[in-house]
DNA sequence: CTCCATTTTACGGATTTCCGCATTTGCCAA
DNA sequence: TTGGCAAATGCGGAAATCCGTAAAATGGAG
């Protein structure tokens, strides 16, 4: 098992019963961090002094308050520390449903396994642990199912960025004059109406009313 | 403080923290179930052998798994629950943070507090138990803020349909038909534009995707 | 019942989206 | 350079929405 593990979460109870978890795997360096930059800025440091954590655990959403923290996730964390180093375990244990978000931080960003809070979160959190110990990637039984049948549409940058302008009350009229400002291409109307009906049709969305419920659902905008 | 409690909660990590905090207030009876039908069969249950809960602490997302519970989550349970016995005290505590469900429990269902889960969220549960226990109404600060903001739009049934009806991917033409079939009034396609109309314009939204987007943020469908 | 106010319906032209088709552009390989 | 091909653009008619106006229906109050 692992032996140096940084644990990244705001909710204290919480936070408490996966350090019991961690320790009684025979972890003998658990810290625990309430914020995403000081974890960044732990890791770091451990790191550049020849101590590297093993493991990441980290939620995915933080309270906002009056810090105003750099890193605004924990998939902004997760993106930043695999930059860091690729090699270390990464483990997330968050509430997030949304397939989407969940596909995204496997495929994009590599982690080894995706724990999702419930009744008996904890056991699946030690069972995924060890298998990533063991050096495999971990899927929760639950997961399976939702991947599937969210037949994972993946979209570029500009994908996303027609949906969030779309869903920030632009029409498409505007979209071409706005993203022929911005430099982003490609901007005619007729293409941007090509995508829209491209992503419609992959996210078999009937209206583009449906398809922004549709892409909100799961967690794409 | 209250003397008889019921906590219903799904994470077992925190419905022990909520434990302890209850008990370290001075009830002498806490009870903790996982599921919503459970909460409220023992809540019937004991009031009807006159030894009635005098406080519920409930959660509002609760992990679906085999089991099918009667009770669709925590805000079906607090109307089911009021419904039997208006006077019990209810507070909720959960990571939920769209400002229209929350400004539906206090308004709707008339909740004595609100608690997001959060860094601090132990220390304002304890206030809110207090704050109740005595009898008035507790607001945390971080909604004032988020309530404000948000100037509450009320909805009806209606409305409510139209939302539901416009992200499924109906065409107004198409909700007059259905409408008409189902016996739903008013359902020509006029008064359909109409009032879609005045949504748009009650929420600031430029156009229906944005509505859509609105709405979803807020927690509306 | 009548009056008044509000809501529902109907209608129609302006605007926007929808969607197929034709043309142009950009890029890679031969 | 030249083909070939996919992406981008342009175009146009059909369909849907946007939004104002006006008529009809509804529902209370007096």
């Amino acid at each position: 098992m692992f032996q140096k593990v940084l644990v990244v979460e705001d909710i204290d109870s919480i936070a408490l019963s996966v350090v019991q978890l961690v320790e009684s795997l025979g972890a003998h360096e658990v810290v625990v961090v309430k914020y995403c930059e000081d974890a960044w800025t732990k890791l770091k440091a451990e790191a550049l002094q020849g101590r590297p954590f093993e493991l990441l655990i980290t939620d995915l959403s933080f309270e906002k308050d009056h810090r105003q923290d750099a890193i605004t996730g924990g998939e902004a964390l997760v993106a930043q520390v695999k930059a860091f180093d690729p090699q270390l375990a990464v483990v997330v244990y968050s509430i997030e449903d949304k397939p989407f978000r969940i596909q995204q931080l496997y495929h994009e960003h590599g982690i080894g396994g995706y724990v999702l809070k419930g009744r008996r979160s904890l056991e699946q959190l030690k069972t995924a642990l060890l298998t990533v110990a063991a050096g495999e990637r971990y899927y929760a039984p639950e997961l399976q199912t939702t991947m599937r049948a969210s037949s994972f549409v993946s979209l570029d940058g500009y994908e996303l960025h027609l949906l969030e302008q779309l869903a920030a009350g632009y029409s498409l009229d505007e979209m071409e004059a706005r993203f022929k400002v911005l430099g982003i291409t490609p901007h005619s109307k007729s293409t941007i109406e090509k995508r829209l009906y491209r992503l419609r049709d992959s996210f078999n969305a009937r209206t583009l009313m449906h398809l922004i419920s549709l892409a909100k659902d799961q967690g794409v905008i």
